[in-house]
DNA sequence: AAAAGTCACGAGAACGTTCTCACATATGAG
DNA sequence: CTCATATGTGAGAACGTTCTCGTGACTTTT
């Protein structure tokens, strides 16, 4: 009734005339307990306004009941609804979620993987921004750290991973606008690491069919993949000055490149968006350029975001599973938590491409 | 180098032949420690993979270096950039995040409060679903827990809190409108929560100029009143058949309510949309419609999301700002935590009108 | 030269829980 | 009747830190 500062177990333990151990069994759910005394000690921890103290629970118990995640920026809205369906299973079970941004930076990664291993999370989320090398992240393994990675792999490091399955969704986009009668199609990609060689290798190997270790890949190179994949089975030869590299994770970045190949004699009749942000920068372009969709351009985008039904025209896009993504991370997470030990799963969630009306029959 | 399972800070202090004591201090930075034991200790430190219990820590000096935060949905673009604000200030500090969405229930505000308290968190960011009974509330100040409000108030707690000037933000809006000419604006608002007496109560009230306790009104109440006091200073008399009730938080609920009006006979001229989920309801009716903007009707929206900007025409709208708001109520936070005792401020962030394509002038 | 700081270190308590153990008592099986 | 098993309780250790205090050694002030 009167929750004044705080009181601990021991406080209730005297004012119910029992002793901690058993105060401690009563409020911790715990051990054997008459139900005379539970009721003593419940009344007593009722009046007291008697909190648990989950630190001092977690100091013993080795167990937080709190889930650390590492989102490249919760304002984006790939991040906001993975980081939704996290928090809908982990609130489910109980756990806490201690949320920290990357900015797809990974000194800024590996900051925050520091400080919520300092406060002892129970596992970790991580949407990794360097697929190459990643030490924080093995070394967590090592520890025993549960973790499980979203979107993107990290070369080397076996351990649970959910990610859209790229390569055969921007596929089917770029089929798609290929089946409407285009063979002039421009990709926005955000393409921001540097590959051995680069975009141009990168190019030639794929064109020539050479094996990839697309796994290893970032989505938005995997993407690409994809649209080269469909030139090939449609048998379209590929114009690099179509493909466009943005060069980082911003929208600012696509809208900057898009002019220049849309007032080129070489523009295509069509574009293929790699993600959301690269979507929002080249609607931004067209926008200024006054370009119509889509009468001048057709356009297919990546992951459906929530203006594109209501847009005029409606915009043809791959609708990651984006929710679910999260929650089966979550899930995974909370199986490896509860000591389950299967070898390390890769679950690659399929994506499906909504029509609307930003393709044009050419 | 070889960060085996976990060493605490008594085996650095056994490897570096030293007391628990002076390990302590080196590695917490606080006392006295001479250059040879500090260089020693951390040398053992460093080659046994030391790394701090936050736990412990945290038990005993009493303070987690830990914000709460309760949400009503972190996938909603206004909850998002809020949040990045709260995250980047807290980053800043050397602060972690433990996030929980509430939906606007209180039952589940209740639980998400009550979790966080558990978890001592050193403070809390509360964005309250209910504005008259808050008992959580209240007794998380009568304990000493620091405490910021966001977007609303709470009716008696005194507590420090940041919201946007709704009043003055949707006065301006409609008045805009006004001065282009248009007669007849309707508004469509989420106005969940039943009013003594209802909306018909309210708007009498409003109209007849009674004075009306508006700060503890739910934002969306707060913009409907200037949406009144804007056709009062015009002169205008108000339609009660123009204010849309939602009557809940969804995209959906204003989708279904706004077909009704825009195809009766005393179909508005304008539309004015009190919050970004409203916007997206009804620019999904209007299209559904076929009703072209700014040709069939003229729009107003209330919060500037990403597409509003090259949504054509651009919608002219209403900007909060909501990362500084974030950041605002974080750095409060901080300084409340930080033992600052002012008396409990109000901060009214100004919003901006942008004016962009989406009115016509009669 | 005595008094009073400052600096350096260790022993052990403290934070608020759960865990281990010892010791009861009751209940059922042989 | 006796042994095992389930049920109930308390004393005290344990979790991994920081904090308090006591004890020196050295330096500065009076």
């Amino acid at each position: 009734m009167a929750p004044k500062s705080k009181a601990t177990i021991t406080d209730v333990a005297r004012a119910a005339g029992v002793s901690t151990a058993t105060a401690g069994r009563v409020l911790g759910g715990y051990g054997y307990t008459s139900d005379d005394k539970k009721e003593q000690v419940l009344k007593a921890a009722q009046s007291l306004g008697y909190r648990p103290n989950a630190l001092a629970r977690s100091l013993i118990t080795g167990k937080t009941r709190t889930l650390g995640v590492v989102a490249g920026d919760i304002q984006n809205p790939f991040y906001a609804s993975v980081l939704r369906g996290i928090s809908n299973v982990a609130e489910a079970n109980g756990f806490g979620l201690l949320i920290t941004n990357s900015d797809e930076a990974q000194t800024k990664e590996v900051r925050s993987v520091e400080l919520l291993a300092q406060k002892q999370v129970d596992g970790l989320i991580v949407t990794p921004s360097d697929t190459r090398k990643a030490r924080h992240l093995h070394n967590l393994k090592a520890m025993g750290v549960p973790l499980v990675l979203i979107d993107r792999a990290v070369a080397g490091l076996m351990v649970d991973r959910v990610a859209t399955d790229n390569i055969a969704a921007a596929e089917q986009a770029v089929r798609h606008l290929i089946a409407a009668g285009h063979r002039r199609i421009g990709i926005v990609a955000e393409l921001v690491d540097e590959k051995d060689g680069g975009l141009e290798t990168f190019l030639t190997r794929a064109i020539a069919g050479d094996p990839i270790e697309s796994e290893m890949l970032y989505p938005s190179w995997q993407r690409l993949l994809g649209y080269v994949r469909a030139h090939r089975i449609e048998g379209l030869a590929i114009d690099p000055r179509l493909t466009l590299r943005a060069g980082s994770y911003s929208a600012l970045a696509a809208h900057a490149v898009v002019p220049g190949l849309m007032t080129a004699p070489e523009a295509p009749t069509a574009l293929f968006t790699t993600d959301g942000t690269m979507s929002e920068g080249t609607m931004r372009a067209l926008a200024d350029l006054k370009l119509s969709i889509p009468q001048d351009v057709s356009i297919v985008c990546f992951d459906d975001l929530d203006w594109m039904s209501f847009h005029r025209p409606g915009i043809t896009t791959v609708a990651q599973p984006r929710l679910a993504m999260g929650e089966a991370a979550a899930r995974m997470l909370l199986e490896r938590i509860h000591g389950e030990d299967y070898p390390p799963r890769t679950v690659l969630m399929p994506a499906e491409l909504i029509k609307r009306g930003s393709v044009t029959q050419l």
